[in-house]
DNA sequence: TAGAACTATGGAGTAAACTATAAGGTGTAA
DNA sequence: TTACACCTTATAGTTTACTCCATAGTTCTA
């Protein structure tokens, strides 16, 4: 278990996610991720903690979820108590399924693009009155929006 | 081939895509779909070749793209000469590559839900101390940034 | 013929998620 | 010691994508 204790400055750990220092102090405001600690002088040090929280968040948005929801399940997950365990797991396997209906929906939308692709020769460029028989438009969606 | 001129009001169009009138006029303002016919009252008229535009933005937008992205989309699609036809494909090609990205992370996001959830007694709730080796947190995160 | 339910316009307001600014403190390298 | 890159705070501004409002015209049903 070597590099347990990592620590990072702000700008580092917001370079290693691709963010910037406003967007992490940002979610830090908002509850998005619990305090950071600090060192003496009143620095943020991002560990391992902060890092895996971070991930999770990170994660949980890249999954499309708002950040208020992911709010809730961090506030969730700090909690204590009996209760808390199991809407813990509840939540988990709520974004899981969300995940998952992302995934159908994603597969759909690259259905239809292919589509779009192999027949555009046919209609010459006329994307916008191309017939879409094929991949049964209106079915589609009326399913997309339940 | 019946059913091939279907005509529908805003509030039709609106209820059928599941989004508002207001939607699709701002829309319309902003470029995303060409200006929608009217009849001689003045009003929108949605024929087939509206609705697959709306059903193409739609995807296109269900595929996390902005509306810019996808407004460039729809004036390349409408501009003619020898440049545009390839360029158009190009561009489809690249919103399907950018899927395949999403869809990638979508499924990335997924394992590490996943493993959340079936790691979740061990740690007891300790969701963000959890130590994440299983799935890799450093590397998997360098490789989404690329 | 009245009223409800649609249609139109332009412009203002809103929510989410940053993003930038001001005003200052800290740490290191030349 | 001075420059520079980092750190802190609070607050204000921006962008995206709607969403609502006021005002007015039209069409349908009772």
């Amino acid at each position: 278990m070597e590099n347990s204790t990592t620590k990072m400055s702000s700008k580092e750990a917001a370079d290693y996610f691709g963010v910037t220092t406003d967007t992490l102090r940002f979610y830090e405001r908002k509850g998005v991720i619990p305090p950071v600690h600090r060192d003496k002088n009143g620095y943020r040090v991002y560990t391992d903690v902060e890092l895996n929280w971070l991930y999770l968040v990170l994660n949980l948005k890249r999954a499309g979820l708002s950040l208020e929801k992911i709010t809730d399940f961090a506030q969730l997950a700090l909690s204590k108590g009996p209760n808390a365990k199991a809407a813990q797991k509840r939540l988990l396997q709520e974004q899981i399924d969300e995940v998952d209906k992302q995934l159908f929906n994603l597969q759909q939308t690259r259905k239809v693009l292919q589509w779009k692709l192999d027949t555009f020769d046919e209609h010459l460029g006329r994307i916008d009155a191309g017939n879409m028989d094929a991949v049964d438009v209106r079915k589609e969606w009326q399913d997309y929006k339940k």
